[in-house]
DNA sequence: TAAAAAATGTGACAAATGTTACTTTAGTTC
DNA sequence: GAACTAAAGTAACATTTGTCACATTTTTTA
């Protein structure tokens, strides 16, 4: 595993050492629950390793997504929840094996007024998941489900920095609140155009597919 | 107007006498954008009365609309984007006449550490926007647009506190990134329902109509 | 008050997406 | 390898939403 320094270089050495000291690493296999909606958060989220994913669970069950974590982010919904006590409105899963750290949130607070770094830490956070939200809004209001569907396909690539995608359509349209047979025929014509190839559980990527629809 | 510590009771005496030194109280018409897309801010937005409207806007400049902010509510987006000086990623405008404090950076930083109020204020602020643009996905990912319609005018007629919604149908299919006609025809359906009358620029919520689709 | 402008109504149609009811294919298990 | 199961393909159709082209109504302005 990566020193902690490295994977969170914003934050000063003398926090590191305290959050090495007082919270729980814990390693998380891959499609663990670790968050439910409704459940009650006692402590925040770092993520050391691996990938988390933040979804929306609909009546159906489907996984609706709202972003992905990466090592040396925090869950901001942990964060604004830990502090009040609150229930989640949210869904955290592992998407693969993964290493996290969990802060006590009396720590938190202290850390807010004593750790400059740990301040702009926490709004950084704020600040990136709200972007990351707004870009949610942006897409399911403005866009159609093509361009969505790459939207999610180059987002996946990129949290498991991998140009194969080992889902199913179903899943796929689960994620995008969608449905199988309409994602297959965007992938098909996606396909057609040369841009990924697709076979059972699998779909490549290929290099023009990163060129096509930027941002 | 009302004084400060009704409007803000969460915040302490010490912390309230320091806004009203250091703020600037600003009386802003109705309709005027006080905040676009790309601009820098540099101080932080407090409502003390009337109503803001937090919008993203659209290529064709429709106004997509997020949320509104009440008195007492602080804008999100500044209180993370001032510390930073960050680009603002949406446009804020007053509906009404309304008046609002603008709070230096630097001060918020040192508020932060210094009044414990102020702390809680600002996490209760991100926690209520970030639950606020939940709901907002929630609509647009899950919803078809007669309830998205419904949910909307609701907010509306709770944001102004009247039944009466002074729009043209175009506005609100701006804010829903809808068509007029579709409105139009939503509109009607829900007038033959009686839950509502129309007239040039006005509709008329009627009592049954706030019992229409819990939530 | 006539003319212009803005808002709304309407019907026909197009496009995107969702649904149903299958078939086919690929992988797994017995 | 036969039987089963999950995934994907497919075609026909329904629904929702968007678009176009005008007509009608209401309000504003010259």
């Amino acid at each position: 595993m990566q020193p902690l320094y490295k994977m969170f270089p914003q934050l000063e050495p003398a926090l590191l050492q305290e959050i090495e000291a007082n919270s729980i690493l814990k390693t998380i296999p891959a499609d663990e629950i670790l968050i439910r909606t409704g459940q009650y958060i006692k402590s925040a989220l770092l993520v050391v390793e691996g990938t988390l994913k933040i979804f929306r669970e609909n009546e159906d069950g489907g996984e609706f997504l709202m972003y992905y974590l990466q090592p040396g982010e925090a869950c901001a919904i942990s964060l604004v929840c830990a502090s009040k006590m609150e229930a989640s409105k949210v869904m955290v899963k592992s998407v693969e094996e993964s290493v996290i750290m969990m802060v006590p949130i009396q720590l938190m607070d202290q850390w807010m007024s004593k750790y400059k770094s740990w301040y702009y830490y926490v709004l950084e956070t704020y600040r990136n998941r709200f972007e990351e939200l707004l870009l949610l809004i942006d897409h399911i209001a403005f866009r159609n489900m093509d361009e969505r569907l790459i939207f999610y396909l180059k987002r996946y690539s990129k949290a498991h920095k991998s140009n194969q995608i080992n889902l199913s359509h179903q899943q796929i349209a689960d994620e995008l609140n969608s449905s199988r047979e309409v994602i297959s025929r965007l992938l098909k014509k996606l396909e057609q155009k040369k841009l990924l190839s697709l076979s059972r559980n699998t779909i490549e990527l290929k290099d023009d597919f990163h060129k096509e629809l930027m941002n």
